[in-house]
RNA sequence: GGGCUUAUAGCUCAGCUGGUUAGAGCGCUACACUGAUAAUGUAGAGGUCCGAGGUUCGAGUCCCCGUAAGCCCA
């Protein structure tokens, strides 16, 4: 048996066959059923959306999910992962209106619910072959033939079912949320309507700056003010005056009190706005700006420009809590009226426009409900009590003033919304405008020109206007939601306390209401009058209502008659359908007798996708004990930060609801990929990078690992293939290099590892140091997948592979691999690299999963130390601490920094390494140094080719040294005297040094007092060997001899004639075994002195049988080698 | 407007609780090496550590205010 000894590679054609490997022998499946019994780790799997196509960003997210997975696997964990998918919602219903060419209107109309909701359910799954496609070629793995799928009647149920529990908590209710309405369509629209293009017009519109009275009492005295004073407050929509709650002001925006004249009344008046709109509001020829108060005196009524003078200044935080006088009284809000006409802070406040105060009325702003809601207490919004005591908004839902409007009674708020013809003069929004002139209650009516949103079917200006919607009453869990939370370990950290945190101290209620069709219905039956209502939390429950509906005979039949209840199985739930298009048929029965209907709302579906920790489980009505025993809480769930107020909020939310619990323990928020130049990727700018061109092209490992090494998962990724192209050189290339020149020598050797491993302190110094940087490096990879840091592991890997392993373990080892017999020392030289490399393949797998497979396959096929077909069954590294030889591995670093200085002098010098030098000399400090230099000796000779060391210390005399301070240490100490002592101890002459090296104490006179130094207060070094050529790094120096003495010359030629040698030997196809015979000439003696004494040197490297010094070689190779002619003759012997 | 993140060499990124010459890889330039060779080594050029202020004996690092970009929210 051999090791597989590679050509060449290619990287997506090697992943193609570990893939087939797996499928073969079901490595996946394994991975999950050998570690029945064991402890779970368990993965929750964000369903994606089946109805587009997956981008490159989803191999990033999956990598992650992937990697953490596999390496729980490795740690002996049971990691079960279902797939899923995410099956309702809007863009899949505007998907299928778009290919149907229908729009939301024509739902059944043109085409039958039904038939809508069977085209959703097959649109939706259109893209899952691409997906399972990308899914296996980046080897994620999931168990994808049994995925939750949100569209089941199983999940659906489970649905409900939490539903339910949340309800009999007592937290749904019914409420209002503010949404687009177009009153002649009779409508809500949707978001996503109002944003189609032809939506906003522009239009002119009426605008009033009104004069809110404050009431004085409730004016800080910090304001200073004796007179009446006004708020300014802008609005585009006056007709919303008389709904009024609040003023809403920016608690970090500067405010000024502006003493001026009404420019309709010329009323002395002063009013409050936002510095910055000064400017604005007081701009053109009628305002002119006043130094001093006495010239508003010289004012009089008629004069063409108006003086205005800037009193006072404050923050909005000054000014909430002032109360005010209400602008047009002609109603009060129903409930809590005492709380309204306040100034309250809110965020989305702007100084762009108008004043910097915004006009508030929580029934028709959504901004302004919030607001509302926040403020503390809450702004009652503007809600009167109806004919049939309902509480309704002054304005009705076609349009018009509602009778309690005294002289706009009656009148649409629009002149759009009148019939052709039947439209009054002046609108409600000028009489407005005109009633408050009058009453010194406008400050400034303009006209104004702006883009608003209007119903595309009606063409007419839509309403933001408080419609029915059913919440939950999150608000009551914040506080539990944010404490459970300090419990999950976050990704960054920033992202859970920061962006979560925040946003659950302040979430607000969950609108679960959505007016659409292909979703899981409300299962809310509500009685006419709305005094009854009915939550059903399963299906035999319904079936049970069905039954009493049928007895009341508000039904004829059960239309779930062929469904059996409590059985479980598919092809029993393959018989109901829960859908919008089924479940509205149904009519209950209330308590009293009287019909229900169903509330026609479909549910949120985050509210599906945050169902899935029970939903996949069909829970409660299967699998309840191994829910309740730890199912329902994920281990590791990652996702986009995008999801941060979306999966993961809607996870935290219903497990906090319903189970008081957390739904995951780890979160990793991944960051999004952007393009090279950091640009969002899209379709339209063409900058998109196709996934499975890009893994055709690189394989799935170099694009998986060059995702994880670049960057942090949170932070953006700036995707350049350049870079994949890079790792794949760098990194791939190396660990694929390493392996097979160990996999072309063991082959020549029979090295099997079949036999005893050689004790560690049989090996040599090299061995056991890049075996004790192994196992540093297994430990900290561990800990870095412990911590959910994969980018720390990636790189801390690849900085083994390339730098230890490849550049100084095996380039300083070479030799022992393929000189010489196969002795003790060639075994421990490839026992050592073979644990190397099957150690690689272990911690690197989770990231770089197929390539990796197949080494550890080459490796274990051979040795068959390891009973498993893949690394991915196999057993994570342990560190074995006692192999850990931090002072071996200080020393080897001091051999590569010394090696590195003669490297570069000898550069310096242009003396080629081939060229061997008498000595270096290293200045050494204590004794520490000394042992280390000498242990590594051996080492730096032969790699950078010297005969000797020589160490020398203090008692050679000729050592240069310099003196700093210990910053650190002294710096504490004496903290505002560093300076004097930093300038004090840069004086120290070589005495000084010598005294304070050798009594281990000095006092430094810093002029008034004296401080006592030790030798732990200074770092001396010596940085100079006056004579040599020095170099020097990090307190490190190097001399080199570099006289040339006859023998070193002839030694130099010898090595450069094995060089040249083995040249021809390659460039003339021989085998690294074949044997040969060389001839050489030359007139030079030197030349060939120097190959009678190392004859038997030149012999051994170059595979010669035997070596023929001979006067005149015509048929020859002529070398030159420094100027010297050399003929050589090589032939096989 | 708010929350969060990011900003260090031409590019991609390190930089530990603050400690005095800010690092790596890639790219560029030059040289070397040549039985790992579609590799490798050494050296060089390349930095206002986004800007301004502050704390400190000392700031890339801590604080404050900005700027720019990104995400989410409004």
């Amino acid at each position: 048996m051999k090791y597989k000894e590679y050509k060449g590679i290619n990287y997506a054609e090697v992943a193609d066959e570990v893939l087939e490997f797996w499928k073969k022998n079901d490595i996946f499946n394994k991975s999950v059923d050998q570690k029945e019994g064991a402890e779970t780790f368990m993965f929750f799997e964000g369903p994606p959306s089946a109805n587009g196509v997956p981008g490159i960003h989803h191999v990033m997210g999956r990598a992650i999910k992937d990697i953490f997975c596999r390496y729980k696997t490795q740690k002996g964990f049971q990691v079960k992962r279902k797939a899923g998918w995410d099956t309702h919602g809007l863009p899949v219903e505007l998907g299928v209106e778009k290919e149907l060419g229908i729009t939301k209107e024509d739902i059944g109309k043109k085409i039958s619910v039904e038939d809508y909701n069977d085209a959703c359910r097959k649109a939706v799954m259109k893209y899952t072959d691409i997906w399972n496609d990308l899914t296996e070629k980046m080897g994620y793995w999931v168990d994808m033939k049994d995925p939750y799928i949100t569209y089941k009647p199983k999940y659906m149920e489970s649905v409900w079912w939490l539903l339910k529990q949340i309800f009999d908590k007592g937290l749904i209710y019914k409420g209002y949320s503010i949404q687009p309405y177009s009153p002649k369509a009779g409508t809500g629209l949707s978001s996503n309507e109002v944003n189609q293009p032809g939506a906003y017009q522009d239009v002119t519109d009426t605008t009033v700056i009104g004069q809110f009275k404050a009431i004085p009492e409730t004016v800080p005295s910090s304001l200073n003010i004796s007179e009446d004073l006004y708020l300014l407050a802008w609005t585009t929509t006056p007709w919303t005056l008389p709904s009024n709650t609040a003023l809403t002001v920016g608690p970090k925006i500067d405010y000024v009190v502006v003493k001026t004249f009404n420019q309709y009344t010329f009323e002395p008046i002063q009013v409050v706005l936002a510095k910055s709109l000064v400017a604005k509001q007081f701009a053109g020829k009628k305002f002119n700006q006043v130094e001093g108060v006495a010239e508003l005196d010289s004012y009089s009524k008629g004069d063409k420009q108006i003086p205005y003078y800037i009193a006072t200044e404050c923050k909005g935080a000054d000014l909430i809590g002032i109360r005010y006088e209400q602008l047009l009284p002609f109603a009060l809000p129903y409930e809590n009226s005492e709380n309204a006409f306040r100034v309250i802070g809110g965020d989305f406040v702007t100084t762009e426009d108008g004043t910097g105060i915004v006009h508030t009325a929580p029934t028709f702003g959504a901004d302004d409900a919030m607001a509302a809601k926040q403020a503390k207490p809450e702004i009652p919004p503007m809600l009167v009590k109806d004919e049939d005591d309902n509480l309704v908004p002054l304005v009705d839902l076609q349009g018009r003033f509602r009778p309690e409007v005294g002289e706009f009674a009656g009148m649409y708020v629009k002149n759009e919304y009148y019939n052709e013809g039947e439209a009054p003069d002046k609108s409600v929004d000028v009489q407005i405008a005109i009633r408050l002139k009058e009453e010194n209650k406008a400050f400034k009516v303009e006209k104004y020109v702006h883009s608003y949103p209007h119903c595309w079917r009606t063409d007419k200006p839509i309403l933001y206007y408080p419609l029915d919607s059913w919440f939950i009453k999150v608000t009551d869990k914040n506080d539990r939601m944010y404490d459970l939370n300090t419990t999950i370990n976050w990704k960054p950290e920033s992202t859970g306390t920061g962006r979560f945190g925040n946003w659950l101290q302040n979430a607000n209620d969950w609108n679960l209401s959505r007016s659409r069709y292909w979703g899981i219905p409300l299962p809310i039956w509500k009685s006419e009058d709305g005094k009854e209502l009915k939550m059903i939390g399963s299906l035999a429950e319904l079936k049970e209502e069905i039954q009493k509906s049928i007895a009341a005979g508000f039904m004829d039949s059960d239309i779930y008659s062929d469904f059996v209840v409590g059985d479980m199985s598919e092809e029993n739930y393959d018989k109901v359908d829960l859908h919008k298009n089924i479940v509205d048929q149904i009519t209950l029965v209330s308590e009293t007798g009287k019909p229900m209907r169903r509330e026609s709302d479909l549910i949120d579906v985050w509210f599906d996708s945050g169902s899935m920790p029970y939903a996949q489980w069909h829970y409660p009505f299967e699998n309840k004990e191994a829910v309740d025993d730890g199912l329902k809480t994920a281990d590791f769930i990652a996702e986009g930060v995008d999801q941060t107020r979306g999966w993961f909020y809607t996870l935290h939310a219903i497990a906090t609801m319903v189970f008081d619990g957390v739904a995951y323990k780890n979160v990793v928020s991944n960051g999004l990929v952007l393009d090279k130049n950091g640009q969002k990727m899209s379709k339209r700018l063409g900058n998109a990078v196709d996934p499975f061109t890009t893994l055709s092209k690189y394989g799935p490992d170099a694009t998986r690992w060059y995702m994880i090494s670049n960057a942090n998962p949170w932070d953006n990724l700036k995707f350049d293939l350049e870079g994949v192209a890079e790792v794949q050189r760098r990194f791939f290339g190396t660990f694929f290099n390493t392996y097979n020149f160990f996999a072309l020598y063991a082959n020549l050797d029979g090295f099997d590892f079949k036999e005893q491993a050689i004790p560690i302190e049989k090996r040599t110094e090299s061995d056991r140091w890049i075996i004790s940087k192994l196992n540093s490096l297994t430990k900290k990879v561990d800990d870095a997948f412990n911590d959910y840091e994969p980018t720390k592991a990636a790189r801390l890997i690849q900085d083994f592979v390339i730098d230890d392993l490849s550049n100084w373990y095996v380039r300083l080892n070479r030799k022992r691999f393929w000189k010489g017999e196969y002795n003790e020392d060639k075994k421990s030289a490839y026992q050592s690299l073979y644990t190397c490399l099957l150690t690689v393949a272990k911690l690197g797998a989770p990231i770089a999963p197929f390539f990796l497979d197949k080494v550890y396959g080459h490796l274990n096929e051979v040795s068959g130390q390891e009973e498993h077909d893949s690394v991915h069954l196999s057993k994570f590294p342990e560190a074995d601490e006692s192999l850990i030889d931090e002072e071996l591995e200080a020393r080897m670093e001091m051999a590569q920094k010394v090696s590195s200085l003669v490297h570069s002098l000898r550069k310096k010098e242009k003396l080629k390494v081939r060229q061997p030098l008498s000595k270096i000399m290293i200045p050494v400090m204590n004794e520490n140094t000394v042992d280390r230099v000498k242990a590594v000796e051996e080492l730096i000779l032969t790699e950078v080719n010297i005969k000797a060391v020589e160490l020398i210390d203090d008692t050679s005399g000729v050592l240069v040294k310099s003196i700093k301070p210990n910053f650190k240490k002294l710096g504490k100490q004496y903290g505002p005297r560093m300076k004097d002592i930093s300038k004090a101890i840069a004086g120290f002459s070589a005495d000084d040094i010598s005294q304070i090296e050798k009594e281990n104490k000095y006092a430094l006179d810093l002029g008034d007092t004296i401080i006592e130094l030790t030798l732990e207060d200074v770092l001396i070094a010596s940085e100079d060997i006056p004579g040599w050529l020095v170099a020097s790094e990090g307190g490190l120096t190097v001399a080199l001899d570099i006289n040339i003495t006859d023998d070193l010359k002839k030694e130099g030629i010898a090595r450069d004639i094995v060089n040249r040698v083995q040249n021809l030997r390659k460039d003339n196809g021989l085998e690294v075994q074949d044997r040969i015979k060389i001839q050489i000439s030359s007139e030079d003696s030197i030349v060939t002195e120097s190959v009678k004494q190392f004859e038997e040197y030149l012999c051994i490297e170059t595979q010669a049988n035997n070596l023929l010094v001979v006067d005149n070689l015509a048929d020859g190779e002529e070398l030159d080698i420094d100027d010297l002619k050399i003929q050589v003759k090589i032939e096989v012997n």
